[in-house]
RNA sequence: GGAAGGUUGGCAGAGUGGUCUAACGCGCCGCACUUGAAAUGCGGUAUCCCGGAAACGGGAUCGGAGGUUCGAAUCCUCCACCUUCCGCCA
């Protein structure tokens, strides 16, 4: 949610802002109309309730009987008000940073760079399903017998390869002096405190979540709930790690905190029925690496600057094709300030393909989890956070299949996880 | 799944219907004493909301929600979490 502040005294800037993001500036008219309400009533409340505290002390039961009526009655309006105000204002998005393109959807993305250059094959290339099945290591007949569709079993060297690349991530993002290469291009002072690695509980509660910005109205269709428990599983790593410091203050030396996470996500895929049909593309279930980081308000640009460094250093030594893109106005999320995502090139598919988005929330998250960060000079503020992908597994995966296929249907490992995963080729056997 | 005990301010911990504006202590901050420090003494030390330029005023909060009462940390109901035990279990 958006500073409180922000909205009563700039409410033309916030409308003209999430006018960008598509979101009809009347949301901002409605809530300071149910604002101005609550704080009337709110107002009107306390009055009769310091009244009520003298007349107990004075013990004038008669007048305080009668009061308390009033209080009662007065109590119910307020908790309607009060419930609308907040729904009110969690509609209203965060706004975009000065510097990210204005744009309707997704034509508004700009691609800020290329590195890599698609590889030209000398036979045809095959897509992912087709190597994987042939290989035998990629499964979704047996799984939608099992689970249904858009589920998927990875066997043999798929898995192998998973688990290398989780381990060589984790190596990576734990090293401080790997962090000190990457960190050079951003700035060589920036801090390259290592990455805490996590394995996050995969099921929340709805109040979390909602205050993850990540379960409000028309999010829910895309969740998997569990009743019994009223649990819901997470779609992501971040869902778990986001509010590992909720409710706390932070000290500022502490800070940043950074974790990366690796955990099932768990995704509904509502509305998308017919669209990436084949293969392992969009399924309901997938591994992958995430990471979050909470910074003071200050650094928290630098910090995503740092990140998509991040994920551009590991794409690069894996050798994928790929492309940066700025997500415009219209396409980011709700809680983005800026949101930057990686697509990477996909050989089967003859196209890039986003594998990768980094999300800058600023305050917008922390201020609904209530993390708060201590000041060295005694204020008390907000923490900004950050959310990435490290790596989606299932489509770095395919990315890594398509690419390094050779002519007979195996598939190269790449360098670098060689020896993570023990063996230099997937063939089949 | 069953049972018992617990959840109070930064920490520790008292409080079983009105004197709670939450004791005592520790920690922390300020001042005094001191060359400095320690010790000592005095004072101050939670969060959030509303109003206010501020000083300040009002309100809420004793795990959470609801209830009883003129009045609830205290009584009642439900829930969550923690500790321990039994059962089951990777």
């Amino acid at each position: 949610m958006l500073d409180i502040n922000l909205l009563r005294n700039e409410p033309e800037k916030v409308k003209k802002e999430i006018a960008k993001k598509n979101v009809d500036p009347k949301k901002v008219d409605d809530f300071l109309s149910l604002d101005e309400k609550w704080r009337v009533s709110l107002k009107a409340i306390e009055e009769k309730r310091g009244l009520q505290k003298k007349l107990s002390e004075a013990r004038d039961i008669e007048a305080a009987k009668k009061n308390k009526e009033e209080i009662k009655s007065l109590e119910a309006q307020l908790a309607v008000l009060e419930k609308d105000r907040e729904i009110a204002w969690i509609k209203i998005p965060n706004l975009p940073d000065a510097d990210v393109p204005a744009g309707k959807d997704e034509t508004g993305n700009q691609v800020i760079r290329k590195w890599g250059e698609p590889r030209k094959f000398d036979f045809e290339a095959k897509d992912h399903m087709a190597l994987g099945e042939a290989l035998g290591i990629i499964d979704v007949e047996t799984a939608a017998k099992v689970s249904g569709a858009r589920f998927n079993y990875l066997k043999g060297g798929a898995v192998l390869l998973e688990m290398a690349i989780v381990k060589y991530v984790f190596d990576v993002l734990t090293s401080e002096k790997t962090l000190k290469k990457i960190v050079k291009n951003i700035d060589k002072n920036y801090s390259v405190k290592p990455f805490i690695p996590v394995l996050p509980p995969v099921m929340i509660k709805p109040e979390v979540f909602k205050k993850m910005a990540r379960l409000d109205p028309g999010q829910e269709e895309e969740r998997y709930h569990l009743p019994k428990d009223d649990l819901y599983l997470i779609g992501s790593a971040e869902h778990a790690l986001g509010p590992m410091h909720m409710g706390e203050t932070l000290e500022e030396d502490k800070l940043p905190i950074r974790y990366l996470g690796f955990s099932s996500a768990f995704r509904r895929e509502s509305g998308s029925y017919g669209k990436d049909t084949h293969g392992i593309l969009r399924v309901h279930q997938f591994d992958k690496l995430e990471i979050e980081s909470f910074t003071v308000l200050e650094n928290s640009r630098k910090e995503q600057d740092f990140i998509v460094a991040i994920q551009e250093y590991l794409m690069q030594s894996l050798n994928l094709p790929y492309q940066v893109v700025a997500i415009c106005t219209g396409d980011m999320g709700g809680p983005d300030t800026r949101q930057i995502d990686i697509e990477t090139w996909m050989p089967g598919q003859n196209q890039y393909r986003e594998t990768h988005t980094s999300d800058l929330m600023t305050d917008y998250q922390s201020r609904r989890l209530g993390t708060k960060v201590k000041r060295k000079d005694g204020g008390v503020e907000f923490v900004h956070m950050n959310d990435a992908t490290g790596f989606a597994l299932g489509r770095i995966l395919i990315a890594i299949i398509e690419n390094y296929q050779e002519k007979d249907g195996s598939v190269i490992v790449p360098k670098v996880l060689r020896k993570y995963a023990g063996f230099k080729k997937i063939s089949s056997t």
